[in-house]
DNA sequence: TACTAGATTAGAACCATTATTACTTGATAG
DNA sequence: CTATCAAGTAATAATGGTTCTAATCTAGTA
């Protein structure tokens, strides 16, 4: 994770206009951490801003996903997610409860993965993910109560 | 894949009635391959009962992965696509067409990733899932015109 | 053949996301 | 400091995949 400072910087560099919102979606990001989904960031944001649309949360989590600052998480069905792009790592999803734990793997292990030639099926490999999918701990104590959706 | 007598006959053991729509349903899986959405089963179902509606095909869905025959596979943004659940396969998902490759890589990789210990981070894990990203072949050769979305 | 639990249908509802349009503003240049 | 305008924001409508609901129908059984 980078500081504020150099966001708005490569923004500045790129010709992006700096806005209260747009930075405070920054904050946001930076502050909460995990994979808050548009809904998430909106709520919180919207605090501050209490004008605040939608359609800014959208844009902005657009514009941060083709700087590369940002990467779409597909792991709910139904629901996009965010991910501040920081160094690699892996997500583990509970099954039940569609937790989303951040997993660290031998870094080997999927540099691994991608080198693999997948010529034999006409693709071109540029990224390898991992994702997990098994019970997160509260799940897995059938008698603790946190267990949602 | 096993053949349709075997899914009708797991139904009657467990109770679940069989329907003209159904069995249709379970067909059109088997034939058409692939990793169809909902839309694509209702499209090519409905040509024989033209009075078949969304819901018995999501019921439907939703039957054959509680029954374990079918995966749901979250690869597109966001529509659920569904894979007969044979033997175990990864899927390359080209980042431009997002049409979904069905690729084997060696069994010994993945089942190393599933011996992860994934106890630090308080998940127990059951299935490591592996998505490749990248340009399937029309879309590496930009002169071809078969891209979609 | 009649019964009934469960399945199907049509259509409304839901919800995340995208599009539209008018209004507002950040960044620049004078 | 102010004017300018390309770009951003807000409000709201539209879209599209999925789920729900209520009424009707039917597979499997007695």
């Amino acid at each position: 994770m980078q500081p504020l400072t150099a966001l708005i910087d490569k923004c500045r560099d790129r010709g992006v206009k700096l806005t209260p919102q747009r930075i405070a979606i920054f904050e946001c990001l930076m502050q909460q951490g995990g994979h808050p989904s548009a809904e998430e960031v909106y709520q919180e944001v919207s605090r501050r801003h209490p004008t605040l649309s939608f359609a800014t949360v959208y844009n902005t989590l657009q514009l941060l996903t083709d700087l590369g600052e940002v990467r779409e998480v597909i792991v709910d069905e139904l629901r996009r997610r965010y991910d501040l792009n920081t160094d690699s790592h892996q997500h583990a999803v509970c099954r039940l409860c569609h937790r989303i734990v951040d997993v660290r793997v031998g870094a080997g292990q999927v540099a691994a993965l991608e080198q693999i030639d997948l010529g034999a099926y006409d693709f071109q490999l540029e990224r390898a993910t991992i994702q997990f999918t098994g019970l997160c701990g509260s799940c897995a104590r059938p008698s603790s109560e946190d267990a949602d959706t």
